[in-house]
DNA sequence: ACAGTTTCCCGTAAATGC
DNA sequence: TGCATTTACGGGAAACTG
């Protein structure tokens, strides 16, 4: 018996990262009516029934079945595996009482669940119970939990190797800035994004709604760069994070036209702005942004075409490009006009004699103005420019650099960094 | 008995429109996985306990409450009544074997099933089975199935007065085009299309394909038109079907810059396009048209924003708006200025201080502009204007007309119908 | 391999519960 | 009443299945 306790204990170690994967991405997230799937079970060399459960701090069902007997796979280490897969979750609503959640105190995204697999063992007429769990995971309802469910997941994992603290979230402890990038670096596309210090700052409060405000911001920008962005990305050509000092450090000695990728710090949802050098008429060095995209806008036009398309139209709506070279100096044709719509080719006619007749329709295509003032038909810009320029300025010098000596060229590093891992 | 059979009789009639509403617009058919409701279910003065069916012919499973015992309502005429909601469908994947489909030469929008409703009688001793069903129902799987599945539920409904002849698609009859237009005014915003002529003759074929792909076509047309351009629709503003010749009528006296907006025939997504009057340096008179705009540009631009910063960019990047009047003489802003977006509030800021500081940014706004050819930079127009408006101009003299010489004002006619009849 | 059909599931909107 | 959470389902895409 103590022989198989022993092998017990080393068979049944949960392995850390990967146990439920929903979306691929965020293992331990499970939404209800969605399929997940464990497999890999690395088992007893017995025939065992194994049972999957959940525990009852909230009425979940596990549809789908959830009982399974283990082969003998001729898999890596000769140990039996089984594997669990189009199981899902589903809340049960009893009729009318039984409220849903077991500890009120705690937001649904921060509740914690354990998945069990359980199994019996006879050995020389002794029946033993196995049991095995998972990490928490978090179970969520609707897609939009995501960053939340995700953000907590993250959370406990960086800050305890307790195996099964379903009450972390009771009194959850203070992480580091360390940590955090730590945490962060486990993903993929975070391993790049390299965050500027000040961001840490903000997790440095208490716990909670600070901590899930960075969070879904950075996971929405995460979101946009995997959905929209990604080759541009690749290529080094986004800066992505970079504080305002060091903006204009970089651009302030480059020619007018030079511009800049960054990421929007100024709204929740994640945006990606571009930054450019242009000289007022007396000759002043200035710096202009355009409001950023968000997925909504890049939904429906790549930032290669955006770039490539924007405009600035002056009083006589005669519209000149402002962006010529992107940082340090690459002409912007030669970055992004290979990432640009290919022309449409004709449609064919409804009708059959479609070959003859050629489409009588004026091509057109979208592009992004930034009209200035003074424009003859309907304007929307209430400001000229100039004044908005000197805003931001002021605004610049209201808050002072932290910008470090050391890390004389980000771009290029990142750059580097790019290339060595490809992780797309 | 007699008695009771001829009470069943009447009782059970079945009601011809509002059946088992999926999309409250499209009875009838019904989508997997998705809700639908059989209520108000006049019935015989007795307690009586329904159970809902569906035929066997495909192997459908109804989740939700089936049965239900009918309650004394006192709703209109005193008789009873029972409402089943939640009923859903799924069909029963049994494990291997047993295709699908009954009848494989039927594809499934043209496979009709009955939903039936049975009870039991006693009375005097004896027990009476009774049963009713609805009319023929069409089961769809994906919601991108409904037109061809509303377009079966139309044909059938068009074409016979049976109420169960489930095998109608095996060998369905030719209608007329004054059926066909009987039944698109069966529809609310059909009501208003006014179809013409010519589209009628493409209805006159044996049945199924060319049937289908118009139906497609003009549903599409409904859904554009409801989801997007509703507004300008019931203004009158939009001329909708009109023949290339009509057009070219219309607007062949009126002052350039006068426009008029109308569906594209020639896509099967169905699309709006305006066209406006130009002269040429010669001084002759020009019809343009732009590339029609689909749901998918609408879904990011409204149509009235689309046509207010529509621009025509010649070869010195120099802007200027084709569109002045919408015919038959009202200025562009005064139609559509309402409908345009409100310029965008300026949002607060992540942090907390969004009182004193300004966004720094350029705002932007996307307009549509059709770029001439020599324009300095990624112009996408390998073909003048000029060449493009002559072969237009050859593909309408190489249909000759069809116009009829009554119907001289339709514009006019049907906006005063739009006022007629609202609803929306 | 392929096309008709179904499943999967995100993301918006609406409903629901507390 | 308001907010947190769940449900509903359209729509695009992948998976399925003869």
């Amino acid at each position: 018996v103590d022989l198989f306790r022993n092998l017990m204990k080393s068979a049944f170690v949960v392995e850390r990262q990967p146990c439920m994967p929903m979306h691929p991405d965020r293992p331990l997230v499970i939404k209800t009516g969605v399929q997940f799937t464990k497999s890999e079970f690395p088992e007893l060399n017995y025939q065992l029934k194994i049972k999957v459960c959940i525990d009852k701090s909230r009425k979940f069902n596990i549809l789908g079945t959830n009982t399974k007997v283990m082969n003998m796979e001729e898999s890596n280490n000769g140990s039996l595996s089984a594997e669990f897969k189009h199981l899902t979750l589903r809340e049960q609503r009893c009729g009318n009482g039984g409220r849903t959640n077991s500890d009120a105190s705690l937001i649904v995204t921060e509740e914690l669940h354990l998945i069990t697999f359980e199994t019996e063992v006879y050995h020389q007429g002794l029946k033993i119970d196995l049991e095995t769990h998972s990490l928490p995971v978090v179970v969520i309802s609707n897609i939009c939990q995501m960053p939340n469910a995700w953000a907590s997941i993250l959370w406990y994992n960086m800050l305890t190797n307790h195996p099964k603290n379903v009450n972390f979230y009771t009194k959850p402890p203070v992480g580091t800035w360390d940590q955090v990038a730590e945490v962060l670096s486990w993903q993929a596309v975070c391993k790049l994004l390299r965050l500027p210090d000040h961001l840490g700052q903000v997790l440095q409060g208490k716990h909670g709604w600070q901590r899930l405000l960075l969070w879904v911001w950075l996971d929405n920008i995460i979101d946009l760069v995997k959905k929209y962005i990604l080759a541009l990305w690749n290529e080094g050509y986004i800066m992505g994070f970079i504080s305002k000092e060091r903006e204009r450090a970089l651009l302030n000695p480059k020619p007018p036209g030079t511009f800049l990728l960054r990421f929007s710090e100024s709204s929740k949802e994640g945006g990606i702005t571009f930054t450019w050098v242009e000289k007022d008429i007396s000759g002043k060095t200035q710096m202009q942004s355009v409001e950023p995209y968000t997925k909504q806008q890049l939904n429906n036009m790549s930032f290669a075409d955006i770039i490539m398309g924007y405009k600035i139209m002056d009083a006589t709506n005669i519209l000149v490009s402002p962006l010529v070279y992107l940082y340090p100096d690459i002409p912007k044709d030669e970055a992004f006009g290979k990432y640009c719509r290919p022309e449409a080719a004709p449609e064919p006619e409804m009708g059959g004699d479609s070959t003859s007749t050629i489409q009588p329709y004026l091509k057109t295509k979208f592009i992004c103005v930034t009209p200035t003032n003074s424009g003859n038909t309907s304007d929307l810009f209430p400001m000229s420019p100039r004044t908005l320029d000197s805003l931001m300025h002021n605004e610049v010098e209201a808050n002072p650099s932290h910008l470090e000596a050391g890390n004389t060229d980000w771009f290029e590093e990142r750059k580097r960094g790019v290339e060595r891992n490809s992780y797309y």
